[in-house]
DNA sequence: ATTGGCGGA
C-alpha cells in the first residue's frame, strides 16, 4: 500500500478471505499495525519517581540526543510520531533542557482547548512546577501564563490572534505546530504566517525563529516541500497490532452492514470487549441505537448483555461522560459515534472498530452563499485514524464495511477545511496583517472562487473599498478586532447607531454558541412547551434575546435551565463570549446602549450585516433568496416555521435534505431602502420594497 | 409539511 506506512509500523500481509456464512457481511483481512496520531496524554496522579520512569519509557526518550541535534542543526523540521511516542509532551522539554529556546518562548499549538490545557498540566507536573509558571497555557477566556513561562501550550486560534498584534511573533524563539495533519483552518493559516515570520526575521537580522511541525500523516513530503525540503524525523509509537478486515463484496447500505457486523462480532467475541462504530450523524445513530435495543431483546441469554451508547457533540455532557464508564463485568459496550471519536474524544478499552467509511462534510458554495452538509466517503488517512482507535490498550480488530477496492479508490488525505469553507473571516484577518489573500503562501491554496467570494462580501460590508484592493477601511480594521464572522462584527459595530448594543451583544453571543435548546426525544412535548414562552412572533433572534434576558436575570441558573429545557453549558459559554465582546466594544470606545422594549431596533440593526440574506415568500412555505435566487424553506427548528411571513432575514442557509434557512427573523422590506439603499438599487430590489 | 459532522477566536 503506502511505503511510508511500513516504515512506521509492522509488515503488511496479503489479505485472505475469512470463512463466514453467506448471510452475513463477509470480510477479508490484512494484518497491519495502524498508523496513528498523537493524543494528549491523560493527566494521571502519580508520584515524581514514577513520572520520571514513565517519561524514560517513552519511545521518544531513547532518541533524545539525535532529535536535539537535528532540531539544533535545522531551522525547520518535520516530526512524524505515532500515538504514545510522547512527542508533544517530551520534545518541548528536551528543547528547553538544552536551552534551544534561548531568550524566547517555545509555543506549542493545539487544535483544541482541552488538549492545550491538559498537556500543559501534564508537562508542568513532569517538570515539578506549578502550571502557569515555567509551563503554561493560553486558550480563549483563559491565560495561565506568567513572565517566566517558557513552554506555552496554546490553541492555534490563539496564536493567530497573537500574530495580529505582532506578525513577527517576536516573543517566540520556537513554534511547534502540533497535530498539523488535522489541517484546521487556523493551523493552515499559521503555516504561512510562521514561514513568513521566519523569513522576515532572518532578513531583518532579528533573532531566528525555529519551526517544528508535528504530524501523524503519511503525506509528509507535502509539509517538507512547503518549507523547502526540510528534514523529516520519524518516531516509533507504542501502538498495538490491529487486524484490518475489508468487506469482500460491495455493500449498498452501510448503516445496515454496520448493524449486521455489530452482531457478528457480538455473537463471537468474549464479554468486556467493546465495539466502536463510526457513523455520520445524530439521526442515523439514534435510529441504529433503537434497532440494536430491539434485536438485543430477542437474543436473551445467548450473548453477553449489550449496552448501547450514542456519541455525538450535541449530546448533553453527562450522556457523553457515560461512554467513559468502564464496562461492568460480563457485559459489552457498543458505542455509536460520529467522527467526534476520531480526534476529540478518546475511549479506552475498544477492541473492535467498525468503520462505515462515511462522514458528514460541510462545503461552502460562494456563488450561492449556500453551505451543503453532505454524507461522503472518508479518506484513507481518516480510515487509518479510525482503525487506530482499536489498538490503544491491546491488539484489536477493525472491520471496514467497504471493499479493499473501495478503500484504494479513496482520497489519500481529506480535503483540508480551508479549501471548502467560507473564507470571509480568514481573508479579513489576512488583510488586517497587510497580506494579500490572493498571493498568500498557503500550504494548499483555496479555490479562487472562495477567496473572491470572501472579498466580495467584505466589500459589501464596507470593510474594503474595492474588490481588487487589499486595504481595509476604518470599519474593516475595527471588524478584524472581533473574534466573529465579519457579518456579526458589522452588526455589533452598527449597534451604536440603533441604540441597542446590550441586545445585539446577547444575540451575537448566542449565535456564536451551539443551540441552547434541549429536546430529549422522550420529553419532546414538555420541552417544546417550556420553550414556547420565550418565542417571539418576530423570529428567532428576538427569541434568543428573550432567553438571554431571562437567563441573566435568574439566580438559580442551573435549576432554571433544567426546568426550561435549556442547555446551561451553552448559555454560560454565550455569557463568556458576551463579556469578551463587550470588553472589545469598550476598547473601541463604543457607548453601551439599550433599546429596552423597542426591539424593532434590534432587527433593523441585524439588517446592517445580513442584508444579503433576505428571502421572500413565493408560495406556501416556499421562499426565494433575493440575492442568489435559491428556492429555500424555513428550518423546522425556527419559531417562524409555521408562521411564514412575507419577508425574512436569515443568518445562514444550509442544504441538508432541502435548503433550509436557519435563525430567521421577519423584516419589513421598507427597512432595506433606509438601511442599505445602494444595495437595493444595485440588486433592483424595488419590486420587493414597493 | 417536519431537523443541526467536528472544532476554534
Amino acid at each position: 500500500m503506502d511505503s511510508k506506512y511500513n516504515l512506521v509500523g509492522g509488515k503488511s500481509c496479503p489479505k485472505f478471505p475469512t470463512k463466514k456464512p453467506a448471510t452475513v457481511v463477509n470480510f477479508g483481512s490484512s494484518t497491519k499495525k495502524a498508523r496513528l496520531d498523537q493524543r494528549p496524554t491523560e493527566v494521571t496522579k502519580l508520584g515524581p519517581g514514577t513520572l520520571l520512569q514513565q517519561r524514560k519509557s517513552l519511545p521518544v526518550y531513547g532518541v533524545r540526543n539525535r532529535l536535539i541535534s537535528e532540531i539544533q542543526k535545522h531551522s525547520t523540521v518535520i516530526i512524524i510520531g505515532e500515538t504514545g511516542s510522547g512527542k508533544t509532551t517530551q520534545i518541548p522539554q528536551f528543547m528547553h533542557e538544552v536551552r534551544l529556546d534561548k531568550n524566547g518562548i517555545i509555543g506549542i499549538t493545539q487544535p483544541r482547548r482541552v488538549a492545550a490545557i491538559t498537556l500543559s498540566q501534564r508537562v508542568s507536573q513532569e517538570m515539578n512546577t506549578d502550571c502557569g509558571a515555567i509551563v503554561g497555557y493560553t486558550v480563549r477566556f483563559e491565560d495561565v501564563t506568567s513572565e517566566c513561562t517558557k513552554l506555552k501550550y496554546l490553541t492555534d486560534g490563539m496564536l493567530l490572534r497573537e500574530a495580529m498584534l505582532d506578525t513577527l511573533l517576536m516573543s517566540y524563539s520556537i513554534i511547534v505546530l502540533d497535530e498539523a495533519h488535522e489541517r484546521t483552518v487556523h493551523t493552515d493559516v499559521l503555516f504561512g504566517i510562521v514561514k513568513q515570520a521566519q523569513a522576515l526575521r532572518d532578513e531583518k537580522l532579528l533573532k531566528p525563529l525555529k519551526i517544528v511541525v508535528m504530524s501523524a500523516t503519511m503525506d509528509v513530503d507535502h509539509f517538507s516541500d512547503y518549507f523547502g525540503s526540510v528534514p523529516i524525523l520519524y518516531l516509533e509509537g507504542r501502538q498495538h497490532p490491529i487486524q484490518v478486515f475489508h468487506a469482500l463484496h460491495r455493500q449498498d447500505d452501510y448503516v445496515f452492514s454496520c448493524l449486521v457486523t455489530i452482531f457478528q462480532i457480538h455473537q463471537d467475541a468474549p464479554a468486556n470487549q467493546d465495539i466502536l462504530v463510526f457513523l455520520t450523524g445524530q439521526e442515523e445513530i439514534e435510529a441504529m441505537a433503537r434497532s440494536i435495543r430491539l434485536i438485543v431483546k430477542d437474543l436473551d441469554g445467548k450473548c453477553p448483555c449489550l449496552k448501547v451508547y450514542p456519541l455525538y457533540s450535541s449530546l448533553p455532557s453527562h450522556q457523553q461522560l457515560d461512554v467513559f464508564r468502564p464496562t461492568p463485568q460480563g457485559m459489552r459496550k457498543v458505542i455509536l459515534s460520529t467522527n467526534i471519536a476520531e480526534t476529540s474524544v478518546t475511549i479506552s478499552g475498544i477492541k473492535y472498530v467498525i468503520d462505515s467509511g462515511m462522514v458528514k462534510v460541510r462545503t461552502h458554495h460562494p456563488g450561492t452563499g449556500l453551505d451543503v452538509l453532505k454524507v461522503q466517503r472518508i479518506s484513507q488517512a481518516q480510515a487509518w485514524q479510525r482503525t487506530g482507535r482499536a489498538g490503544r490498550e491491546s491488539s484489536g480488530f477493525c472491520y471496514r464495511v467497504y471493499t479493499f477496492q473501495e478503500f484504494d479508490a479513496m482520497l489519500k488525505n481529506s480535503i483540508p477545511e480551508i479549501q471548502r469553507c467560507n473564507l470571509t473571516n480568514v481573508v479579513l484577518q489576512l488583510l488586517a496583517l497587510e497580506i494579500d489573500p490572493l498571493t498568500f503562501n498557503f500550504l494548499d491554496k483555496p479555490p479562487k472562487e472562495l477567496v473572491n467570494g470572501a472579498l466580495q462580501q467584505l466589500k459589501q460590508l464596507g470593510a474594503i473599498d474595492t474588490v481588487e484592493g487589499t486595504k481595509l477601511t476604518e470599519m474593516g480594521h475595527q471588524m478584524a478586532l472581533f473574534p466573529l464572522d465579519p457579518r456579526f462584527s458589522k452588526i455589533l459595530l452598527s449597534a451604536k447607531d440603533y441604540g441597542c448594543l446590550e441586545e445585539i451583544l446577547s444575540i451575537v453571543a448566542l449565535l456564536s454558541s451551539e443551540s441552547v435548546f434541549v429536546i430529549p426525544p422522550s420529553k419532546r412535548e414538555k420541552a417544546v412547551a417550556a420553550h414556547t414562552k420565550f418565542f417571539s412572533s418576530s423570529g428567532d433572534h428576538i427569541t434568543l434575546l428573550n432567553i438571554y434576558r431571562s437567563f441573566s436575570a435568574v439566580t438559580q441558573k442551573k435549576q432554571w435551565c433544567h426546568e426550561n429545557f435549556l442547555n446551561m453549558r451553552n448559555l454560560q459559554y454565550a455569557s463568556e463570549v458576551r463579556s469578551q465582546l463587550a470588553e472589545l466594544c469598550q476598547r473601541c470606545k463604543m457607548q453601551m446602549s439599550s433599546c429596552n422594549q423597542n426591539v424593532d431596533q434590534v432587527r433593523k440593526c441585524l439588517v446592517t450585516g445580513l442584508f444579503m440574506n433576505i428571502a421572500e415568500l413565493q408560495r406556501e412555505r416556499q421562499y426565494l433568496t433575493v440575492e442568489s435566487r435559491q428556492i429555500v424553506a424555513i428550518h423546522p427548528s425556527s419559531v417562524l416555521y409555521s408562521l411564514h411571513p412575507h419577508c425574512v432575514l436569515f443568518t445562514e442557509v444550509i442544504q441538508t435534505g432541502s435548503c433550509y434557512l436557519r435563525q430567521v427573523s421577519q423584516v419589513d422590506p421598507e427597512w432595506l431602502r433606509d438601511i442599505v439603499p445602494e444595495y437595493v438599487q444595485q440588486h433592483r430590489l424595488l419590486t420587493l420594497v414597493s
